[in-house]
RNA sequence: GGGCCGGUAGCUCAAUUGGCAGAGCAGCAGACUCUUAAUCUGCGGGUUGCAGGUUCGAUUCCUGCCCGGCUCACCA
């Protein structure tokens, strides 16, 4: 796929982008036909959004949409074939006054499991989809039950996946296949079908490689032949045959057999353009799945990172656990929780917005190194950073503090890129980013006092930003909209938020935070208006964020009680006071340093993607069926 | 929440000052013995996001709403 130097097959708009620059250098068609489509998918290079939740690790994704259900509704009607385009008008305009249902056998049964399954989903693609090409497809389906047929047969006896086949025998000639003689027996999704009278070709895939099938009528059984005649794209089909290459040198099978495995109803997305439409790629993931390879490179990539982190922390001794996601005191970062309620016992439970609090109470109990890596669920906006639910990795560490906890995490990022990736040199949009340890380690109050400095054009003294009247002074000269709840440390954030983050695209660490935005964080011995703490940004955005913890359960208890005040004053996402994990400091922990790193965000980095919702399978989204009326 | 952009066939997109809503792909019928964005001929397919308004006439202009994208703000 030779696109420019600047495109990344592992981003979806980018090998969209290629795609279509394909096409035009092939003359196909007009630019202007691409028009819309390009806009559509054109991307911001950069996010400015960061996350930062001043105490408790954060890291907060974002989200949108989420897939809805076909309307089943449709009818399951064999028409002949001149009939059909009346009954398809006829069905038309019936189905866009009331659901529509076709008296037939299939259109019975399917009527029946909608009513079965939880919200009657009516999309806004079904009514109009109810047109010829689902009709057809099901007048397909039932002309096989009547040739005896199972259309849904219970199992398949798969000896190869296409991915191994293509792995095992790829490589090799037509002559060394020829003489090989290897027959297969596969199955995969009809991503393709050419017909040429007697010679035909089906594409097969697997989710994860494709394989040419060649089809003659006098090459198969008859009745495997009829079933091939009455296949539609996007069906599952087992195959049997040899392997060997065409005249254009095209991977291919042989087909001797040809099972039905499952009928796919509905018309997919388009072959050439793939499926562009970003809302449908978030609510129908599979759609995306079935005609975006790269999506699924996302989500394998994910996974790889995901076990390299984990085989990381096991491998120094970290112990995995889960802790509570529902909680009576939700906790361990300043967030806003989803509610819910236990019916048994009549009591509110809040969605866990971080798991740190209760895996600190297992370090008090003597889990001298342990790890989650698991959802936070964060009731705030959404963004391309910031989903509802987003996956986090905490792990805590006796005996460390947050200077080790930066030489882990510099270990663990460049790891876990050579893993997953094989390479510590990554792109993300316009940037190439060299995970090299070791990352600069920046003071939170030179990089905010330099970038003021620079902004206004005079030099800010540290005090500027120590007492609070002057901070809030300097904070008005640039701009930066301070409210009275704000004390000297907060304001120093906000300006750190506004003017520094974006521009840290090389990975930073940036420490020694104010105390009265981490209440959690344990004071510098000298300096008790500040705390060890460090957050990771790379690319603009924030990855991690680590402290030393605090186990002075009186100042902890301090510390709460200003969670308290600032609650009072309006602040919804100032910390409850949570009276077990006091006692549980009380029993004494060990001097320990934890972290917090946003999984999504990694792997966001690591696969050049620049939405949240590109990294999560089923981004959250606003009920379709909600919204299917107005649509 | 504000600003900007968008929502037209299953998909990707057009529609010139307001004047019969189109193309490609997909689908259907036919032709074709190695194609691969197959090709060729023919044919179907639309409540133009929803609801109002202006107008002889609205995809087009106006108002409200819904949905999405970007962005600013909020959350902080």
């Amino acid at each position: 796929m030779g696109g420019g130097p600047r495109l990344d097959a592992r981003r979806p708009a980018d090998l969209l982008a290629a795609r279509r620059a394909a096409r035009e250098r092939a003359g196909a068609r007009p630019a202007h036909v691409c028009r819309g489509a390009r806009h559509r998918r054109d991307r911001p290079r950069r996010q400015h959004r960061s996350d930062h939740r001043r105490g408790g690790r954060a890291l907060a994704p974002r989200a949108d949409e989420r897939d809805g259900s076909p309307d089943p509704a449709a009818g399951g009607v064999r028409v002949p074939a001149r009939a059909r385009h009346a009954v398809a008008r006829h069905h038309q305009r019936g189905a866009r006054a009331r659901p529509h249902v076709q008296h037939g056998r299939g259109g019975a049964v399917h009527q029946r499991a909608a009513r079965c399954h939880p919200p009657p989903p009516r999309t806004r693609m079904t009514t109009t989809q109810e047109s010829d090409q689902v009709l057809q497809r099901r007048a397909n389906l039932e002309e096989l039950r009547r040739l005896g047929v199972a259309p849904y047969p219970n199992r398949f006896d798969r000896q190869a996946s296409i991915d191994g086949i293509v792995r095992a025998h790829g490589g090799k000639t037509g002559e060394e296949l020829d003489a090989a003689r290897t027959t297969t027996r596969t199955a995969g999704r009809i991503l393709a079908i050419r017909s040429f009278g007697k010679a035909n070709f089906l594409v097969l895939s697997d989710g994860k490689a494709r394989i040419q099938v060649y089809i003659r009528e006098d090459s198969l059984p008859a009745r495997d032949f009829q079933i091939f005649k009455l296949l539609d794209f996007g069906d599952w089909v087992g195959v049997e045959g040899q392997l060997f290459r065409t005249k254009t040198k095209e991977f291919t099978i042989r087909a001797s057999r040809l099972e039905f495995l499952a009928k796919c109803l509905l018309p997919l997305p388009e072959k050439w353009h793939g499926l562009t439409d970003v809302e449908i790629r978030y609510r129908q993931r599979y759609l995306d799945l079935i005609v975006n390879p790269e999506a699924r490179q996302v989500f394998e990539l994910r996974s790889r990172v995901v076990t390299a982190i984990r085989e990381f922390l096991v491998g120094r001794g970290f112990l995995e656990v889960e802790t509570p996601m529902m909680q009576s005191i939700p906790g361990g970062a300043l967030a806003r929780p989803f509610v819910t309620h236990h019916n048994a016992l009549d009591i509110p439970l809040y969605m866990r917005v971080a798991p740190e609090l209760y895996l600190k109470r297992l370090v008090v109990g003597g889990i001298e190194r342990v790890f989650e890596i698991n959802r936070n669920f964060r009731n705030e906006g959404m963004s391309a950073q910031h989903n509802p639910e987003f996956t986090m990795l905490e792990f805590y560490w006796s005996y460390a503090d947050y200077t080790d906890l930066m030489s882990l995490t510099e270990d663990l990022l460049v790891e876990v890129a050579q893993t997953a990736l094989g390479t510590d040199e990554l792109r993300y949009g316009d940037h190439t980013i060299a995970l090299k340890k070791p990352f600069p380690r920046l003071l939170l109050r030179e990089v905010v006092r330099a970038a003021a400095s620079k902004r206004l054009g005079v030099d800010v003294a540290p005090d500027d930003l120590r007492a609070r009247d002057r901070a809030a002074a300097l904070a008005a000269r640039l701009g930066i909209e301070v409210t009275p709840g704000m004390g000297a440390g907060a304001i120093t954030v906000e300006m750190f938020e506004r003017l520094c983050e974006q521009d840290l695209v090389q990975p930073t660490f940036v420490h020694d935070f104010p105390t009265e935005v981490s209440p959690l964080s344990k004071q510098k011995p000298d300096d008790p208006e500040t705390v060890e703490r460090f957050e990771l940004y790379v690319a603009g955005m924030e990855i991690a964020n680590a402290f030393s913890e605090l186990n002075d359960p009186a100042e902890q208890r301090r510390r709460f009680e200003a969670q308290l005040r600032a609650r009072a004053a309006g602040q919804e996402e100032a910390h409850a006071l949570d009276e077990d994990y006091v006692r549980a400091l009380e029993y004494g922990m060990p001097p320990a340093a934890g972290e917090g790193i946003g999984v999504d965000r990694l792997v966001m980095l690591l696969t050049n993607s620049h939405s949240i919702r590109d990294v999560i399978c089923d981004p959250v989204s606003a009920d379709e069926a909600e919204v299917a009326g107005s649509r």
